[in-house]
DNA sequence: CTTCTTACA
DNA sequence: TGTAAGGA
């Protein structure tokens, strides 16, 4: 596929697909013309990427354990640098406090979301427009 | 119309 | 990241 089709199949832009490409995080193929041309699997990458990327961790370290996520579970150990680990660890634990901190966000717009609705339970549905 | 590269905002 | 320019 070329890259918009890519782009419409994983919701990054085309803009950032080259970048993605120029950063080394994706591979290409090109035609006779010039365009670039993906195979069918990358889509799957490029989301995997972008989790990662909205995990919070930079290109730099994905580029580095981009290849243990291509092949499902064959082997990858070969080149895990003891840096590398300690970056992951390090990844892994920022990963930790956001989950936490987001598992308290949620909660915090659940419960007001409740209020809201017990509120307007009681007062009534007619007052709506006038409290605004 | 789709894509390409380079470069600027 | 978006967008403009100049081509293919």
């Amino acid at each position: 596929m070329r890259i918009g089709e890519l782009s419409e199949r994983t919701g990054a832009s085309r803009r950032l697909l080259r970048y993605y490409e120029e950063q080394g995080l994706i591979i290409s193929q090109r035609c006779a013309n010039g365009y670039r041309t993906y195979d069918e699997r990358l889509a799957d990458r490029v989301l995997q990427i972008r989790g990662l990327l909205d995990a919070g961790l930079p290109t730099r370290i994905i580029k580095q354990i981009l290849p243990c996520l291509d092949k499902p579970r064959d082997i990858v150990f070969a080149d895990a640098t003891p840096e590398m680990l300690t970056t992951l660890e390090r990844e892994r634990d920022r990963m930790t406090e956001r989950i936490d901190c987001l598992i308290r966000n949620r909660d915090a717009v659940a419960a007001y979301l409740e209020a809201v609705r017990d509120n307007v339970r009681c007062e009534g549905a007619g007052e709506a427009s006038v409290r605004g």
